[in-house]
DNA sequence: TTTT
DNA sequence: TTTT
């Protein structure tokens, strides 16, 4: 019965994280995440394929996404596949996602950097660049909050 | 740009493989696979929590899944996660499907096991345990032959 | 500073478990782990590679090692990478473990099956397939707990 | 029989890289690869464990690892866990180090970035940031070259 | 020392 | 739709 469903990404945001804060206190950030490879085709033409992540954060890497992640910040992440479906039109439609457990951030910390900009990666020391969701066994649970009915609304999907 | 875009999984197929033999010489192989993780809720109870993935496998894995795997089998398994784009009903839609790219067969080859069931795994000295991608650096390649077009036809989607 | 240490293994046990239990209530499994593969050589002959792997399961984790896990049991394994230095017949030596976090018995459930012998995977209900080390976080943590010298004596290394 | 031998690291070189080229043609780069975690301690002090790993590349990686990596640089890096034997001082040692499959370079490339410096990132066009071991199957095969009969000495070890 |  |  006992599985294994793991996800392991390394790429770069393509916009700053989506963050909710949930009634009971959770939250939650969203946001895409791209994979780049590169491979020579057939032709001896360098190409490049993107792939999109829906990426899901709770809870505590919630609440790190949303204060040192950002459009452009390269991260390494670890999480497992999730589908939901939902109604839209009239049609159900899915979604699959990545649910983070482990994220590591990889932007280089530039020191002595000035000014501030779109990409500036944390410089502050407090930074943590490695982080864990709160909950480890109940990865499950952990997806449990239902994010429309806490929000009330089911035309406000995460993607 | 370079990034890592990576699928970890262990579990059972949901039913038998679908096989489709393209005209170019290739084959690809596709099903779902279930995996399955319990976890304990806040009322003490035993709970089962299944994701359904789906699963494509090319060429030489194609040949491999199609000889060995059956609803039930349970595989190791490392892709990567691609999203198609489709039409149906005049609607775009999304597939997430992982494309394998190393397979380990999992189950206990029964030793003197008589006769034949739907649950029997490969008894036979040449089944390979372990696969792999024929094509290993282009994996993004290997994704490429379309299947629609390849069968000429726009309805006939893996999943 | 923060970076990546995981090790993902599926294979067999080459022996028994050795578990401990030490004095603050913690215990400790400690096993040889084969991972086969195999390959064609140059002449086209059929090989097969194998490593052996020092696997140690610390508290909930030794527990199910201790009550499950036997010689030929195949398993999933995920941890880290550990090297210890210790001191023998006056020369430093290292040791490469991996501290096991999570863990799948992969070994089919027998139904039906009567007797006992030394493969017998567990038939009991209660038996779970899938485990945790108990610290998420800690995982540092959980390597902590200095062996020899809760055992008071530094000839008995678990490699 | 078969089974599945993966190691995943993300870390940084704590030196330059060694490499030699060998009498076949082939080429390997060998370097320690430092992977860092933090976590708080029992009184709530901020602690850093670092472990160190010796890093094998073959061939086209080994040639990548020469022009582009250097101390301190961070990777993202797959590979199988391996140990050898050896004597010295007559006594058997054993060495156990990670067999490099792919990789991907992480540092930033610094936009206008003038001069040269121990760190620096590859900042020309040419360089690319993500890499496979030339053989993909034979990932046996490519531990095989016997570096010390190679180079005709056994007192001249990677690590 | 495992497994096939 | 799997598995226990």
């Amino acid at each position: 019965m006992a599985g294994v469903n793991k996800v392991i990404l390394v790429g770069n945001l393509g916009r700053d994280p989506e963050v909710r804060h949930l009634e009971g206190g959770a939250s939650v950030a969203t946001f895409s995440l791209a994979t780049s490879e590169s491979y020579t085709d057939r032709d001896g033409n360098r190409q490049t394929q993107t792939e999109w992540h829906n990426i899901v954060m709770w809870r505590g890497l919630a609440t790190i996404a949303e204060r040192y992640l950002k459009k452009g910040s390269k991260i390494y992440l670890e999480g497992k596949l999730t589908t939901r479906s939902y109604e839209k039109d009239g049609i159900t439609r899915y979604a699959t996602e990545v649910v983070a457990r482990d994220m590591v951030m990889l932007d280089n910390r530039p020191e002595g950097q000035v000014g501030n900009n779109a990409y500036a990666p944390p410089t502050a020391a407090d930074a943590p660049s490695q982080a864990q969701a709160a909950s480890p066994a109940p990865a499950a649970a952990a997806a449990t909050p239902d994010l429309s009915a806490a929000e009330g609304s089911n035309d406000d999907l995460p993607f």
